[in-house]
DNA sequence: ATATAATGTCAAGTATATTTTACTTATTGC
DNA sequence: GCAATAAGTAAAATATACTTGACATTATAT
């Protein structure tokens, strides 16, 4: 409920490795509703959620969740 | 409830800051039971949470977070 | 030995992450 | 165009992160 910034880091990584949504949900463990919210920033995971995502997409926690995304707006 | 695995590199981090959990848990805006709880392994903080704890004890997702602690026994 | 602060733990409640079902809007290929 | 798959969104229910208050234990110091 609280916006935190869309995740577009996950959602490249996704691309990467040509994963959809839904295959990341399934390899993850989680639906994809949720995985889809967590890209949207519509929440915030657990740290265990996010580890598990970034050992699916080879990715380092810091690469996937280091920095709070730009919250739209506010740019020249 | 599920059990995690202490988290003493929190513990370690806090010390070389000489921190207390309440300290802690008080600059990061979260009841001093909540972080001797992350810190015991009984449950699973969000994101968020991780890293506002990263932020104040001034070390990376990875660094805090990045591996599975150790689950206790299987030790020569 | 006795204060005092720091830590560990428990139970009951509140807030919120996650699920399920379901519907809509892209997108991609035929 | 149409079908199929991927992505975005929402409401109601469930699981669990987090709070509050209280008490027990382990340091640390006097």
């Amino acid at each position: 409920m609280i916006p935190i910034g869309r995740n577009l880091k996950i959602k490249a990584a996704r691309a990467e490795r040509d994963m959809t949504q839904k295959a990341l949900a399934e390899a993850v463990g989680v639906s994809r509703q949720t995985m889809n919210a967590i890209e949207q920033g519509d929440y915030n995971p657990t740290i265990r959620l996010c580890r598990a995502i970034c050992k699916v997409l080879g990715k380092s926690l810091d690469e996937l969740f280091g920095e709070e995304e730009e919250h739209e707006g506010s740019k020249v």
